[in-house]
DNA sequence: TAAAGTAGTTTATTTTATAAACCAAATTTT
DNA sequence: AAAATTTGGTTTATAAAATAAACTACTTTA
């Protein structure tokens, strides 16, 4: 009846910071944090979940002398986000 | 840019047991129990929330000699699942 | 050089979800 | 007919998440 929600996707912040990565190549810790309005602190902790599931990389650098955090989608993170959203179909229907 | 989640839509049980009431006009406890899957004592603890929410109502009657709750979505049930979706669509896109 | 800002991380607190234990009545088994 | 099992739940305890607050380390500005 109804398929089981991907416990790490189904989390606003995580589910937000999918979304904006899966439009846009790569993007920047203070973009992330733009884009989905989070603390800095929650965004660090979410950043880092995704990266252990093998949904998105995150590489720290330097931009001159400030750190720079760059986060990116993997295909394993896109092919989850597509089954996450096909099991939502499941909840809310074909109806929106 | 991405709307807010409802967060009392936003978990998994509550959404299936949302979805179920949607389709149904009135269904009962244990009817709830087979659709959605849950364990008794966490779907409980869930129709009480979506019942102090105003999102369902709860009859708790007898069926002969055996306990009997049944449940049925409220008008602001609805608007609040019909408003949980359209925000859903802020982070995946009209392709749900 | 002191204050304030940037880019984060770590730790602590609160909130949720889930499971486990329990209760009361009814039904079935021996 | 007593004992065990099932039904329909609720309550309580534990685990997992989300969030906020505090902190680190470095940089820029006044």
């Amino acid at each position: 009846m109804f398929k089981e929600l991907n416990p790490l996707l189904h989390s606003e912040l995580r589910l937000a910071v999918m979304s904006v990565l899966l439009s846009v190549e790569s993007a920047d810790f203070v973009f992330l944090r733009e884009q989905t309005g989070a603390t800095a602190g929650n965004l660090s902790v979410q950043i880092d979940k995704l990266q252990q599931a093998g949904y998105i990389t995150v590489e720290k650098g330097f931009q001159g002398k400030k750190p720079r955090t760059t986060c990116a989608i993997t295909e394993q993170g896109i092919s989850a986000f597509e089954e996450y959203v096909k099991a939502l179909r499941s909840y809310i229907g074909k109806g929106l």
